[in-house]
DNA sequence: ATATAAATGCACCTGAGTTGCAAATATAAA
DNA sequence: TTTATATTTGCAACTCAGGTGCATTTATAT
């Protein structure tokens, strides 16, 4: 089975599949932890890894670094997939640690006598469950 | 020999002395890890990271995480030191690695539903010695 | 059916950051 | 100054995220 993505027809493993379909039940973001630890009976960490790669490679989805260091992916739904450089700001919570896109748009300042490629906008705070 | 920080006034001990050196030398932000590489020969790794967390905790520095993941210190001159939560863009280059505070103030969007506490906002791309 | 390429599992490694505890150093009390 | 107490440091060992090399399996092409 094949599919469509920004480098263009790919194959499309078994575990492309499964990881596709987390990421499809979910706004928030998914930490690598946390999926590897999910799929654990499933497929094997090394693999987990290497398939976010790919994963990212192909521009399925996006990958950014928590406050704790971690890497988080996320598919980034609702964004124009035709876009690599869309900057949204991620949110995490300190709380519970949901970790999810946020659908804003934010302007990347200008610095001088710097050449800006990308840029990573962390929010940390209370998410709506963790308020009350 | 004591110092005034946010915190009130402290016991300037030999390594924060040492580090606080460190930091006046430079703008630039610096890894744990390069300051551990440094002072190898003058204190354990274990003492670097314990003083760099409380100088964070006296507010002599704050921190931040680089796209590497790896944990980055800065002392922020320029700023106010009275304002714990002042956000400011960090760069860091895809190029040498040279990692800077932005003396530039960005405004945090503000998320309905979510109670946003904290910012960072990091830019990739190349420094001005790595453009040419 | 066979050859070639890609994907996976496994064991082991790397490297950042932490922890427990004992030794050393600094401050306070007598 | 001496003694008691608190703080800081070093050391070794540990945790944990993430990566590598290589053999095996599975999928694609001939």
């Amino acid at each position: 089975m094949y599919y469509i993505c920004l480098v263009g027809i790919v194959r499309k493993t078994k575990s492309v599949h499964v990881l596709l379909n987390l990421f499809g039940q979910t706004n928030d973001a998914l930490s690598a932890v946390e999926l590897v630890s999910r799929l654990q009976h499933q497929m094997n960490k090394t693999t987990v890894y290497r398939i976010l790669e790919r994963m990212q490679d192909e521009g399925l989805v996006h990958s950014f670094v928590g406050k704790d260091g971690l890497k988080w992916y996320a598919q980034g739904k609702g964004y124009s997939l035709l876009q690599h450089d869309d900057v949204h700001p991620h949110f995490q919570c300190r709380n519970c640690g949901k970790t999810a896109c946020i659908p804003v748009d934010i302007s990347i300042p200008s610095i001088p006598k710097y050449k800006i490629d990308s840029a990573e906008l962390l929010l940390i705070g209370q998410c709506e469950h963790c308020l009350f």
